[in-house]
This record gives C-alpha cells, sequence and structure tokens, in this order.
DNA sequence: TATAGCAAACTAACATGTTAGTATACTAAG
DNA sequence: CTTAGTATACTAACATGTTAGTTTGCTATA
C-alpha cells in the first residue's frame, strides 16, 4: 500500500561495540544502515522506534540526524518528518567532482613533495593489493583500495583532508554500495594504482594528476547506468 | 590576571534579525561574533552566559556548539568547556589548499562549460568591481571579492559547492579578516580577476586555472607575515 | 464521486532537569 | 615554600517534558 514504509530498525547492532560518544555512536550507527540500504532511500527514520532499539533517547539521536543530515544521507523536514535522501545523479555527480577536487590536488602535491618513506609504503602497498587480487579476496581489495586513497591524502600532511573528502564524497560512495565487485574492475584497478605510483616515483605531478583522474572517472562510468537499473533508490521513482 | 579571560558576550545583536531556525540563528550570531575577534581565540564560550544574552535556552546553543566546531571555529573539550580555537598556520595553510582544490576544479569546469550568458555576467561583474575600486569603496570591493568567487563556483551547476567552500575555508577566512584592506591590493586583485575572465572568455582551461592558482597564492603570502605580528592569536602564545 | 473542512496523531524544535566527568581553589601535610 | 589530597564549582552530554507546526485520514457537503 505505502511505497514510503517506514523501517522496523531491526538489526541496528549494538552501539556498546563502538567508541565515542553517544551521538557519535548512534550516528556510525545510522549511517551504515543507511549505506548497507537497510534503510532505504525514502523511508521515515522514526525517532521514536530508533531511541527503543537503541536504548538511548532522543538527544543523542536527533544529534545524529542533523550530522546525517550535512553529510546529505537524511533529509530533515521541520516539524515533519526525518528521511533517507534518495539518490540522485545530479548529487552524485557533484560528489564526484568534489572528491576528484581534493584528490587530484593531494596526488598533485604528493607527487612533487612526496618522501622516500612515503614512496616505500606506496610501493610496499601495490605488493599486498597484488596478494589480494591473486587471492580473489574482493572485500580485501575493497578495503585496500580506500587505504591507498586516504593514505595518499594523509601524504600531503594535512590532517583533516581524508575525513572531509570521506563526508564530501558520501553520496558517491553510497552508490558505490551498489556496484558489486567484479574481478575484472580489481585487476583494472590496480593496474591504474600503479601508474599513479609509478608518477609519483618519478615525482611528475601532471602524470599523477592525470592518472588519478582518469582512474576516477572510471567510477563515475560505472555508476551512470545504475539510475535506470534500480530506479526504484532514485529520487523521483 | 587570566589571558584566557571569558566573554561577557556583549553586542551579540539580536538573533530575531536573522531568519532559520533558532539554532541557525545562534550559530550565525556566534560564528560573526568569532569572525570578527568579538570572541577572540582561546576565549572560553559560556553556555549560560550566552544562553542570557540571546534569550535562549541550552539547546539551540549546544547545536550552534556543534556546527562551529565541525567548522573547525571551537574546540569542544568533552564535559569540560568550549574554547574558540587559536588560529594556526598549519590549519590556514590548510584550509587554502581546500578552497584552491575546489576553486581550481571549478574554474576549470567553468572555462571549458561556460555560456555566453555567464560570460556576460562575469565581464559586467567586472565592470562593477572597476567602478567600487575607482570610488575606493573597500568594503564595498570586498563583498563583490566574494561574490565573484562565489559565483564563478555557481557556475559550474553544482548547488553545494559554494558553502562547502565556505565552511572548509572558515579558517582562512577567519584570517583574512585580520588583514587589512590597502587599495594597492583592491587594483592587483581586478587585474587577477580580469585575467582569469579572459579566460574563460577564451574558454581555456589550463589558463583559467593557472590565473586563478596565481590569484588565490596571493592571499596565502599576505597571510603568512601575520603569525609573527598578533601571535596571541596563535596557538601555544 | 469528488472535495472542502476538521480533528487526531505525529514530528522537529525547543526548554528544562539530571548525570557524570573535569578543572580549580583551598587546605593540610611534609 | 612546595606538594598532595580533597571539596567545590563548572561543564558537556544525556534524559525528559513542552510547544508548535505538519501530515493524514475522516467526515460532511456539494
Amino acid at each position: 500500500m505505502n511505497a514510503e514504509a517506514t523501517i522496523d530498525a531491526q538489526a541496528l547492532g549494538d552501539i556498546r561495540d563502538l567508541s565515542g560518544s553517544l551521538s557519535e555512536r548512534v550516528c556510525e550507527t545510522l549511517r551504515k544502515a543507511i549505506l548497507s540500504l537497510i534503510f532505504p532511500p525514502g523511508a521515515i527514520l522514526r525517532k521514536g522506534v530508533i531511541c527503543e532499539q537503541l536504548g538511548v533517547s532522543r538527544s543523542p539521536v536527533s544529534e545524529a540526524f542533523a550530522r546525517l543530515s550535512m553529510e546529505g544521507l537524511v533529509d530533515i523536514i521541520p516539524q515533519s518528518s526525518t528521511r533517507v535522501t534518495h539518490l540522485s545523479m545530479t548529487d552524485i555527480r557533484e560528489a564526484a567532482f568534489l572528491r576528484q577536487a581534493l584528490e587530484l590536488a593531494a596526488v598533485t602535491k604528493v607527487a612533487s613533495d612526496r618522501t622516500e618513506k612515503q614512496l616505500a609504503w606506496l610501493i610496499r602497498h601495490l605488493r599486498l593489493q597484488e596478494l589480494l587480487v591473486e587471492d580473489k579476496d574482493y572485500s580485501g581489495y575493497f578495503q585496500a583500495d580506500e587505504e591507498f586513497h586516504s593514505t595518499l591524502m594523509v601524504f600531503t600532511g594535512f590532517p583533516r583532508i581524508v575525513s572531509i573528502t570521506s563526508r564530501l564524497a558520501m553520496q558517491l560512495n553510497r552508490a558505490r554500495m551498489l556496484l558489486l565487485p567484479t574481478p575484472g574492475r580489481a585487476v583494472e584497478t590496480l593496474q591504474e594504482h600503479k601508474v599513479i605510483v609509478d608518477a609519483i616515483r618519478g615525482q611528475n605531478p601532471l602524470a599523477a594528476r592525470s592518472a588519478m583522474s582518469e582512474h576516477l572517472d572510471k567510477l563515475l562510468i560505472r555508476l551512470a547506468p545504475l539510475e535506470d537499473k534500480c530506479p526504484e533508490l532514485f529520487y523521483s521513482g
């Protein structure tokens, strides 16, 4: 009857497994639920239900909603309700643009300023990635991929850039969850990572930038058909 | 006796002059106070005093603190206190890096995708800037400068990028408040804006990018001596 | 049947009460 | 005079009560 069914908030996990303030733990729990589509786009987040399920009061849940709203994962409708945002290709493209802007700036800087130690880490990490691909451990490779990109940003020496990028690219990451990992893509990804590291080794900022640019473009290309494949997840379905 | 004197929260203005939710208005009021150094770096924000001064309860003030914390304007020390963050050259450099990454990506895109209408706006705005410089209306020019940069980002077609950039560059903007506007700098700025628009007119992304890059670098150069000039505003003074 | 008005139920936003952790000032011991 | 211990005052974080605005579904009317 109702396409925008409210959620039962089952299986949210236990917030006691996490650290930090109660608000942070609630936020983390809800974020995970949204990214994994336990809370699908359009779902109404019922505060009372979530409070009960997690065993907390409304204060930390309210603060969690506020943070998720800033990340673009929920829409707060004043005096009315809070819903999981639908995916939108516009938002995804914007998130991709923002991520690309920051990652390109980062890799450009790292390519010119890199230390030998940093280069050694990158090369060692490439070998790790090779092993994971050989073992066909694709969820392991997914994690290693994330680590590769975030460490590259850490190497800029700017501490906040990693968390900022992940927050800005949240829409992108949510959509990425819908892509099934394929063996072929893992091999390609590894190859592209190698080209990037090669450019960093040669301290060639322009080459590093364009290699990273091509690498990141691939994601948006793979995401494009998603809107037709699962229209119910997108806005105005 | 106490260098980190608490503030009397005088002259915070009236929140009724603003729109939006109470939290937003409180946040805006406090942000303005921090940026204008009414609340100097290191000052302790006393929630009770602020509540009384603004005539609101602790809820909206708490939420405002949380937002300002994300912008890096205040440090929340759990179970203890909330203080205005000191300036730090590291933070300022990071903010400059982030702003530059986003603005360069934006101007590059705009230079290749621009419409005739957008170009016309930019050219018209340059004439406005000329008039302001001729009239020596430097505070007017300051505003026009902001408008020039933000509209350039709006022209990317991505709606969130302007507010994101301003939030990420908050540390930079705070430091910029300390620079006194000089006639010479306004003339230079206008000249640099003209070079950027010229590149956009010619649909030359690389030229636009490097023109913007040089333009933005100037700010950091002018900011560099600040740490020696007013050490009390910086961390570990 | 369609529609306008109304009431009940729900929600975000705000106010206020409570708890637990932190810093500071004071006191007592060395 | 210095230092260790303690008590007090303060705060963020959390819980709960209240308010005002929105949506939904019902009913009465055309």
